[in-house]
RNA sequence: GCGAGCAUGGCGGAAUUGGCAGACGCGCAGGAUUUAGGAUCCUGUACCUGAGGGUGUGUGGGUUCGACUCCCACUGUUCGCACCA
C-alpha cells in the first residue's frame, strides 16, 4: 500500500461495512453507565428525496460532537429520525402526483442512505418515523392526555386561509408580508371550528424555566417577547341603558381618567349586543370588511386608522362620565379582551385614531418639567409622569398612581390587577390528509367523546382517491372511515376529520427515541431517568418560537402527570449558522446551491464534512468556496503520508510524548490535544481543525530539517494519537489509519488523549517593549522574571534608549510574562 | 417602526477578565522535485514607503499608559416581531 492519495473512495464502503459487522455504533439503552450524553439534532423533513447540504452541515459537526464525548468516555446517545408527517411531503406527492406515504417511504430510504454516507454513529434501531401507525399512535395518545387534563378543547377561530391552495396554513406558512409560503397569494381569515391545546396555562412557567437552561440569550429573548407577558388591570366599563359591560385590559391603570371613548374588535361578540338600531348598516359593512381584509391589507404601512361609532355608550366607572363606543379593527380580537379603553393623550394608537374621527383627548399625565397643551402636542406622551386631572389621585406619579387606582377599581368592584399573555393558545386542527388523525369522535347525544386509550392508533386510511386539499378535510370524504361508533354509548358516530400539527409529533420525539425499539410502550421511565435531559440539543434559531415552545410545553406537561422526569427537556441548545456562497444566502433562484453529491465524490465525505466545520463559526455559519476545499484534502493527504511513510512493523508502544521531542514539536502536540478538546466542547470545529493543521505543519518541518536521524517510534507515537483526535472529524480515514497502524477494534473505542501540562508553560518569554503603546523591541526573558527586572530590562534596550531621548518618562506599565510600555513626553 | 446579531487582508476566517492584529486555510508569487502535471515539498504574501519608518479591524467621537475588544452616535447588513392596549 504505497498509495499517494488516501483512496476515499475504497475506505469509505469498507469502514462502514466494518462498523456494521463489528456492531461499532449500537448502543445498548439499559445498560448502565458512570457517564452519559444525549446529543440530539433536530430529526429530517423528508420532503423530497435529497440530501441538501444543510443536512451536512447540520449532522456532520454534531456526530463529530457526539464522537468526541464517546471518546471522552462518555456513553453517547445521537438518534435519528423522520420528521414525515406534514406539508412539505405532502405538497411534493400532489406535485409529482403520488400517494404521500410512497413518496414519504422512497425519500426516507434514499436520505437514510445519505446519512449513512455522512458517517454519523447513528444506530438506527431508535429511529423514529413520525408517520408511521407506531409513532403516530403516541401522538394521539398525548392528545387523550391533553384532552383528559383540559388541555386540549375545541373553538371557533380564526385561522389563516389561503384562497388559492384551498387550505388552512400554519402561521409558519404565512411570509411575513401575508403571503402563502407555497403560491405567493394572498391569505385571508376564516372562522373555523379548530382544536387547540391550551399552552397559555404554561406561559409563566415557560418564562421562568428559561432562567435554568443554557440557551442562547437571543432565543430566550425572542421567547420572552413570544410570550409576551404583560402586568396591568381588568377594568369594566357598565353599558349605558342596556344591561352587561366592556370589559378591557390596560397596562396603564393610572390614565383611566384620560379615557373618552371605549373600542371593541370587529370580531368581538359585544359589537352586536352594543350596537344601536339607527347604526346597524353602518357597523355590518365596517365589521364584514374588516373580517375580510387579507393580511397586507391590515398590516399596510401608515394606514388609517378605520371604525365606525356603535351607537353605545358606556359609563366610566369612577367619573359616571357617558363614553361613546367604537368598532375599530386596530384592535384585536384575540388579545386581552378584545376591548380597550381609549386614552388617546397618552397612546399613540389612540391618539391617530381619534385624530381621524374627532374624538376628544383628555391630557391625565404630565412631564416633570412641564405641562402638555392638546393643541401642541404631535404625538401621544406616552411616558410616566405626574398625574393630573385625575380627581384626588392628581399630582400623584403616574408609577404609584397604576395600583392607587387599581386598588380603588377593586373596592368599587370594576377592576382588578391582571396579567395577560401575547402567546395564543396553540390551534392544531389541519384540514389537510397527511398528519395524525385526531382522536375524537363526534356523537349526537354525548358530543365530543376520546377514542379510548386502548383503540389507538387511529390508522390514517390509505385508500384514498384524492387526497388533495379542498377547503375541508379530505378525511371527510371517506364514508368508511369517518362512519364509527361512539365510544361512551355505542350509537352511530363520527370521526373528527382533521389531522395535526406537524409540530405535535415533533414535540415529544426526544422521549420516544429513549424507547423506540420498543411498540408497545411510549416512553421507558427507567430510561428516561438515566437519559434526560438532553445534554446538548442542535437546531437552527428559525424554530425559536414554534418547536422549541411546543416541546418545552409538552415536556412540561408530561413532567406534571408524572411521565417526564425533567420539565425542561434540554440542557444546552445550540443553533447553526447559515452557509452561503459568495456572501449571499443559498437558493435556487439565485443558482448558488452547492449540491454535496459533487464534493464528495470528488474528495470524499470526511473531507466534505471537516471543510463545512472549516468554513467559519458552527453558530454563524460560514461562506462555502469550491476552492477551499482543496485545503482540507491536502491536510488530510499529508497525514495519510505520515501515515504511509511512518507505518510501524508492529504496535505503536504508550510511551508519552515527552521533552525529548524538539520543543515545536512537543508544544505543538500538547496544545493541540488541550485545544481541540476545548473547542470541540465550545463548537468551534474551525479552531479545532487549525490546532491540528498546525501539529501536521510542525512534523513536515521537523522531517525537512532532520529527514534522516527521525525516529520513527517518536513519529508513530505522535501520529497514532493525533489519528484519535482526528477520527471524530475524519470518523472513516481515522479508523482506517487505525488499522493500518495494527491497532485492534475500533478507534472509537479509544480513550482521548492526555496532554501535559507542563509542555504548555514557556521558560522563556517574548518580553515586547512598547514606547507610547507602539512595539518598539522584543526581547528574551525567562518566563518568571520580576516586575522591577523587566522594567530595567526594557530601559536597557538599545532601541528604545533612542526613543528616550526623545521625551521625558512618565510612566511605566509592566505586564509579567507580557509586555513593558514606557510613556514618554 | 421595535428588538437582537454581525462588520477584520484579494477571499473564508483567527484573536475577549483591554496587552505583539491577521492563527489556520484558499488564492497569488518565487524556488525545488518530476518525462509531465491542476501531484508533492520549501519560502514569501495587510497596505504605503528609499533604508528608517508610517498607516491599518465599517464611519465619527470618547474612556485608557494601551481599544478588533469597553462606552456614545452613525452607516451598512442579516434575522426575528410587526397596531399585543
Amino acid at each position: 500500500m504505497s498509495e499517494n492519495r488516501y483512496p476515499f473512495w475504497e475506505v469509505e464502503p469498507k469502514i462502514q461495512k466494518f462498523w456494521r459487522e463489528n456492531h461499532v455504533n449500537d448502543i445498548d439503552l439499559d445498560d448502565p453507565a458512570e457517564k452519559k450524553q444525549y446529543v440530539l439534532v433536530m430529526f429530517s423533513y423528508p420532503s423530497a428525496s435529497k440530501l441538501h447540504i444543510g443536512h451536512w452541515w447540520n449532522y456532520g459537526p454534531t456526530d463529530t460532537y457526539s464522537r468526541f464525548k464517546r471518546m471522552q468516555g462518555y456513553k453517547v446517545f445521537e438518534p435519528m429520525g423522520f420528521d414525515s408527517f406534514g406539508l412539505p411531503a405532502e405538497n411534493f406527492a400532489i406535485k409529482v402526483g403520488t400517494h404521500p406515504k410512497q413518496v414519504t417511504e422512497q425519500s426516507i430510504s434514499s436520505i437514510q442512505a445519505q446519512l449513512e454516507a455522512i458517517g454519523a454513529m447513528y444506530d438506527w434501531r431508535y429511529r423514529v418515523i413520525t408517520s408511521h401507525a407506531d409513532y403516530y399512535k403516541w401522538t394521539q395518545w398525548l392528545f387523550l392526555k391533553l384532552f383528559e387534563h383540559d388541555l386540549a378543547y375545541e373553538n371557533e377561530g380564526m385561522v389563516n386561509w389561503c384562497p388559492s391552495c384551498q387550505t388552512v396554513l400554519a402561521n409558519e406558512q404565512v411570509v411575513s408580508d401575508g403571503h402563502c409560503e407555497r403560491c405567493g397569494a394572498e391569505v385571508s381569515h376564516k372562522k373555523m371550528k379548530q382544536w387547540y391545546f391550551r399552552i397559555t396555562k404554561y406561559a409563566d412557567e415557560l418564562l421562568l424555566g428559561l432562567n435554568e437552561i443554557d440557551w442562547p440569550e437571543s432565543t430566550k429573548t425572542l421567547q420572552r417577547n413570544w410570550i409576551g407577558r404583560s402586568e396591568g388591570a381588568w377594568i369594566k366599563f357598565p353599558l349605558d341603558g342596556i344591561e352587561g359591560e366592556i370589559e378591557v385590559f390596560t397596562t396603564r391603570p393610572d390614565t383611566i381618567y384620560g379615557v373618552t371613548y371605549v373600542v371593541v374588535a370587529p370580531e368581538s361578540s359585544l359589537v352586536e349586543k352594543v350596537t344601536s338600531r339607527d347604526r346597524l348598516e353602518k357597523v355590518k359593512d365596517y365589521v364584514n370588511s374588516a373580517l375580510h381584509a387579507t393580511e397586507v391589507e391590515r398590516t399596510a404601512k401608515n394606514r388609517a386608522k378605520t371604525g365606525v361609532f356603535t351607537g353605545g355608550y358606556v359609563t366610566h366607572p369612577l367619573t359616571g362620565a357617558k363614553l361613546p363606543i367604537w368598532v375599530a379593527d386596530y384592535v384585536l380580537g384575540s388579545y386581552g379582551t378584545g376591548a380597550v379603553m381609549a386614552v388617546p393623550a397618552h397612546d399613540q394608537r389612540d391618539f391617530e385614531f381619534a385624530q381621524e374621527h374627532s374624538l376628544p383627548m383628555q391630557i391625565v399625565i404630565r412631564p416633570t418639567d412641564q405641562f402638555l397643551e392638546i393643541e401642541e402636542m404631535r404625538e401621544a406622551y406616552e411616558e410616566e409622569g405626574i398625574m393630573q386631572n385625575s380627581e384626588n389621585f392628581s399630582g400623584v406619579p403616574s408609577v404609584d398612581g397604576k395600583n392607587a387606582v387599581t386598588e380603588k377599581l377593586e373596592k368599587l368592584n370594576a377592576g382588578a390587577k391582571a396579567v395577560t399573555y401575547r402567546l395564543r393558545d396553540w390551534s392544531i386542527s389541519r384540514q389537510r390528509y397527511w398528519g395524525a388523525p385526531i382522536p375524537v369522535v363526534h356523537c349526537e347525544d354525548c358530543g365530543v367523546v376520546a377514542v379510548k386509550e386502548e383503540d389507538l392508533p387511529v390508522l390514517l386510511p390509505e385508500e384514498i382517491e384524492d387526497f388533495r386539499p379542498k377547503g375541508t378535510s379530505p378525511l371527510g370524504g371517506i364514508r368508511e372511515w369517518m362512519e364509527t361508533t361512539c365510544p361512551k354509548c355505542g350509537k352511530p358516530a363520527e370521526r373528527d376529520p382533521n389531522t395535526m400539527d406537524t409540530f405535535v409529533d415533533s414535540s415529544f420525539y426526544h422521549l420516544r427515541y429513549l424507547a423506540a425499539d420498543n411498540h408497545s410502550q411510549p416512553f421507558r421511565p427507567d430510561r428516561m431517568k438515566e437519559w434526560l435531559p438532553i445534554d446538548t440539543y442542535v437546531g437552527g434559531s428559525d424554530h425559536s418560537t414554534g418547536h422549541l415552545i411546543y416541546f418545552r410545553f409538552i415536556t412540561r406537561f408530561l413532567h406534571e402527570i408524572g411521565i417526564s422526569p425533567v420539565a425542561e427537556p434540554a440542557r444546552r441548545m445550540i443553533h447553526q449558522g447559515l452557509i452561503k456562497k459568495g456572501g449571499i444566502k443559498m437558493s435556487k433562484s439565485k443558482e448558488n446551491v452547492v449540491n454535496p453529491d459533487l464534493f464528495v465524490k470528488r474528495h470524499g465525505a470526511d473531507v466534505f464534512r471537516i471543510y463545512l466545520m472549516f468554513m467559519g463559526d458552527y453558530r454563524i455559519g460560514g461562506d462555502w468556496s469550491d476552492e477551499g476545499i482543496s485545503g482540507i484534502d491536502r491536510f488530510i493527504n499529508r497525514v495519510w503520508r505520515l501515515v504511509r511513510d511512518f507505518r510501524p512493523k508492529g504496535k505503536v508502544d504508550g510511551t508519552p510524548i515527552a521533552k525529548d521531542y524538539p520543543e515545536s514539536v512537543y508544544r505543538a502536540y500538547h496544545f493541540m490535544v488541550k485545544a481541540v478538546a476545548e473547542n470541540l466542547e465550545a463548537f468551534s470545529f474551525n479552531t479545532a481543525i487549525s490546532r491540528m493543521m498546525e501539529l501536521v505543519n510542525e512534523l513536515y518541518g521537523w522531517l525537512d530539517t532532520d529527514a534522516e536521524i527521525v525516529d520513527h517510534a517518536a513519529i508513530q507515537r505522535i501520529l497514532k494519537n493525533l489519528i484519535i483526535v482526528l477520527a471524530p472529524f475524519a470518523p472513516h480515514f481515522s479508523e482506517e489509519c487505525w488499522q493500518r497502524m495494527n491497532e485492534e477494534g475500533s478507534i472509537f473505542d479509544q480513550t482521548w488523549p492526555e496532554f501535559d501540562p507542563e509542555a504548555l508553560v514557556q521558560d522563556t518569554i517574548e518580553l515586547v517593549i512598547q514606547v507610547n503603546g507602539k512595539v518598539r523591541d522584543r526581547l528574551e526573558a525567562p518566563a518568571d522574571t520580576d516586575k522591577k527586572r523587566l522594567e530595567e530590562m526594557a530601559l536597557e534596550s538599545d532601541r528604545v534608549k533612542e526613543f528616550l531621548k526623545t521625551g521625558t518618562l512618565r510612566k511605566v506599565i509592566v505586564v509579567p510574562g507580557k509586555l513593558v510600555n514606557l510613556v514618554i513626553n
